[in-house]
This record gives structure tokens, C-alpha cells and sequence, in this order.
DNA sequence: AACTTTAATCGTATAATTACGATAATACGA
DNA sequence: TCGTATTATCGTAATTATACGATTAAAGTT
């Protein structure tokens, strides 16, 4: 999408700002509820319930782990993703901080 | 960035998506810091902080303003910029519902 | 009226994202 | 061992995102 300018910004400021590209898109908020729902699941579970193709959501499930908001452990021929829960609480304070921030406008 | 089959999931899941996405790029969030420290600012001072063009930091203002979270009123020849209450409010507890669902993992 | 200031928009180049089918890789079961 | 199930990866097409310079538009100033 042209190269972004990401060293001109704080680590902070990209951080929060990869914590939000994991939700930046409706299948992958759809993943993240339904690992919140269920705990843990397959990539499969996904597949069926999600609108898309096994490769696009293995692709959103490979987006979320290099985000690092998910794991996943291998189940024999399965893969075992689950939320994780020092990322999450990371990711869920930097955001609350934002919204915290707001004292009115003009 | 290719076609986004966003009509194949909720309202809310879209919802959250977009104010996610205002979140979701380092020079959206250093603006958005910036309007919560200083509660209104125009264009140009952003274009004096942020290490970007004028055109780009517009571009920015413009998605900002797309997705809601901002708001604009002409103030001669500037263009004077608050975050809009409502909207934070809806995407700081849009996101915050998420954030509490989180009941553990395997 | 001409000039300055300010910000939006246009045009464009480059790169990332989204999506899918096809294929490869892995582990388990028969 | 051979087949099945499951998921990752490859290759590719279409679309969107990021960034900038140049231009346009609008309002105020001299």
C-alpha cells in the first residue's frame, strides 16, 4: 500500500497501531469473537463458520499471530489457536489509555 | 487492497473494523494524540508535528473523518479538527466490550 | 483587485491487503 | 505403506493504502 513511514513514528504509536490492524477487519474480529467464545478452536471451526476460503483464513490466522494477539499449537495433523493473554491485556490497556484521554472537545 | 467481502458479516463486526482501522496506522495515531492533548487543532499543526506532507497528513484527517471519530469546521481559511464525543464514546465501548470477554485460554 | 495563507483535491508511483484455487507438507489411521 | 484429514504456502488477480508534488479552492489581508 506504499511504504509507510513507520520509523518516523514512536514504538509506541506502532504498536498500538499493529494491535488495532488486528481488528481492522471483519473476519478477523469474527476469529478473535469466536476464539473468545469458544476458547480455543481449529482453523477448520473457522473455516466453517466464516464466509471464506481454508487459504484466506489460514492467511487472517497467520496476519493475527504475527500480530501476536493469538497462538497456536500443533494437534497432530491440527492446529490449536487460542488467544494470547499477555498480548491481549497489552493490547487492551493501550486502548483503554486511549479512550481514557478524553476530556472534551471544542 | 483487494476486494473486502464485507457484506458477508455483521454491522457490528464491520463497525468495529472501521474504528479499528482509524487506529491502525502510526500517523492516525499520533494525530489522534494529538487532538486529545490539545483538544482542537488545525491542519497545519499537524503538518509541523508529524514527519509527513501536508497532502498526507489531509489524507489522513479525510479517513479519520470518513470513519466518524473527527470532525471539521471551517474557521476562516483553516480547518479547525476535534474528535467527535459520540463516536469515541460508541468505539471506546465497542472496543472495550471485546476486551472484557476474554475468560482465559487453553 | 491582487496577494497570502490554509487546506483539499488531483495525479501518480509504489507497496500492502484481500481473496481464491492449487499445491505442498504434516500427522494420523487403516 | 498408502490414503485421509488438516493446514500452510505458493502463485496470482484485483483493490486499497500510503506518500508526495502540484494544483485548485476558499477566505482573509493589504
Amino acid at each position: 500500500m506504499g511504504i509507510s513511514k513507520t520509523q518516523a513514528f514512536s514504538k509506541r504509536q506502532n504498536q498500538i497501531a499493529e494491535y488495532a490492524k488486528a481488528f481492522s477487519h471483519p473476519a478477523r474480529v469474527a476469529i478473535i469473537e469466536h476464539l473468545l467464545k469458544k476458547q480455543t478452536c481449529i482453523c477448520g471451526d473457522l473455516v466453517d463458520v466464516l464466509p471464506l476460503s481454508q487459504s484466506t483464513v489460514s492467511q487472517h490466522l497467520k496476519e493475527l499471530k504475527r500480530i501476536g494477539l493469538i497462538k497456536g499449537e500443533v494437534a497432530g495433523p491440527r492446529m490449536c489457536y487460542c488467544i494470547d493473554e499477555k498480548a491481549w491485556k497489552a493490547a487492551g490497556k493501550m486502548l483503554n489509555d486511549i479512550f481514557a484521554l478524553f476530556k472534551g472537545c471544542c
